[in-house]
DNA sequence: GCTCACCTTATTGTATCCAATCATGCTATC
DNA sequence: GATAGCATGATTGGATACAATAAGGTGAGC
């Protein structure tokens, strides 16, 4: 079984890290237990690093914790899912705002116009593969977070690198097709135009309606997955299902752990 | 020195409480260095308790990590806090906005308006001591959980109650004057009026501005102190000075500890 | 045959021990 | 006299042993 990277400060973050991925993975049902000793094989590690990851991850809500019982993968139901992209969608907003009032610097604005031809040139290619889907998820992180750091609030940074939107690693082959990602596009272009020319209230506006428009349809299938079945949470255990038995390899990080099917 | 309470699920939870109660109580300087074992002494437990909980106000941001170095107090500059004020009030004009879409349930509602007239006649009866300024906090908070539970948000209320506004607790006789809170009053009137007619928009924006409104002076003091000292977080220090010798016998909780001066 | 109680076992919670790292202060050398 | 290197102490990081709790199964009694 592989090690974990030890290059990383303490085995704790180098576990945090591995945990993390694990759950946003999205590989794991919800209600799956972590066993905090089978972890610890698993990394090759004492306990006591996994529970200081486990705390962590659970004080961030990305996994649930019950006193004596232990830390699960929690549930989302589609009403979650709005209630997490509605106050993502705020912060962005508010993101987008601040970093039109400051304005970009240079290297600011030359990363970003960078990565807009980057994802220009993806969606022009017309062609659309996992490989490439990937790229152009990395891309998109990288601008959202060069916009978030524009704006200069550390704290916001903070609230919105911390609270990664979860299952969109998990869905994105199923989700960012061409037609939604050149939409998302668009946006993108607009967002930076706008800050550029510092308008200030429209930044806010576009910013948060980015997050909505590209959010609601999965709201939406999950709504839909929702009725079909009455129990809370298995909706996106389905809508998952495929991704756990899929590929995988790209993620090398994840792969590198050992937490393969 | 006086145990921690054992009525709670854990000692991890428990030291967590403590430690939580201690942070925010604003006695301890910035840069003060939180000793696991003196902490572990103090309360009682040995050293794993008091790591779990470190682990998590880390997490939460109360607290700095540096690995292999430990835990200790941060410092908030004007700038800090000027950035966790943008970031919550702009969390609350949300949490205003959603409870005017969903409005009150009738219980909610009768609560409102029960705080309501009690910070009504508080403010009315024109005195103003330590314990009715006490009081009048305990019933701030009230005011503002019932509105942000009734957005019937539960990632946002996670997040507005997880993340407690720093100092605020350790200021308020300084800070919460019989003109202020005055003030405030006018606002809540307000704010539970426009949700009452679901008038969607103006509540986002009255919850936001009731924060900038009531913080704005706060940030302009830090700064100022700022100006005369030219070290950073050095200035809230200054500001809490008076109140790290100041008696505290009202904070019960936090006195059961056996943190005194 | 069903239910309740007890016991067993697996897993978490806590304490303690050892290792690794960092900071401090001293000494020696330039 | 100043600086670099080393040694020593204090503190954190990690591992392990032990205690407590919860869940599940088995047995006996009704």
């Amino acid at each position: 079984m592989t090690k974990i990277n030890d290059t990383v400060t303490t085995r704790g973050q180098a576990v945090l890290e591995a945990l993390r991925d694990l759950v946003l993975g999205g590989r794991l049902a919800p209600g799956t237990r972590l066993n905090e000793i089978e972890l610890s094989q698993r990394l090759g590690v004492s306990r006591t690093p996994v529970r200081a990851a486990l705390t962590a991850l659970a004080t961030q809500d990305l996994i649930e914790y019950t006193p004596n019982s232990g830390y699960s993968i929690r549930a989302y139901s589609a009403r979650d899912l709005e209630n997490v992209f509605e106050v993502r969608a705020t912060l962005e907003g508010l993101a987008n705002r601040q970093a039109a009032e400051a304005g970009f610097s240079p290297e600011s604005e030359a990363r970003v116009d960078d990565i807009l031809d980057s994802t220009a040139a993806l969606v022009a290619g017309g062609e659309w593969s996992a490989e490439i889907c990937d790229r152009w998820v990395a891309l998109n992180i990288a601008f959202h977070q060069a916009i978030n750091r524009a704006a200069g609030n550390q704290r916001l940074l903070t609230l919105l690198e911390r609270s990664p939107v979860p299952f969109i690693y998990a869905v994105r082959y199923q989700w960012f097709t061409l037609d939604i990602v050149s939409k998302a596009q668009d946006d993108h272009v607009e967002m930076a135009s706008v800050i550029k020319n510092r308008q200030v209230g429209r930044a806010e506006a576009i910013g948060r309606e980015h997050i909505y428009r590209t959010t609601r349809p999965l709201i939406e299938k999950c709504r839909e997955l929702e009725r079909l079945q009455q129990q809370e949470g298995c909706a996106i255990a389905d809508l998952l299902q495929p991704l756990r038995t899929a590929d995988d390899s790209g993620e090398s990080r994840r792969a590198l752990l050992g937490f393969g099917a």
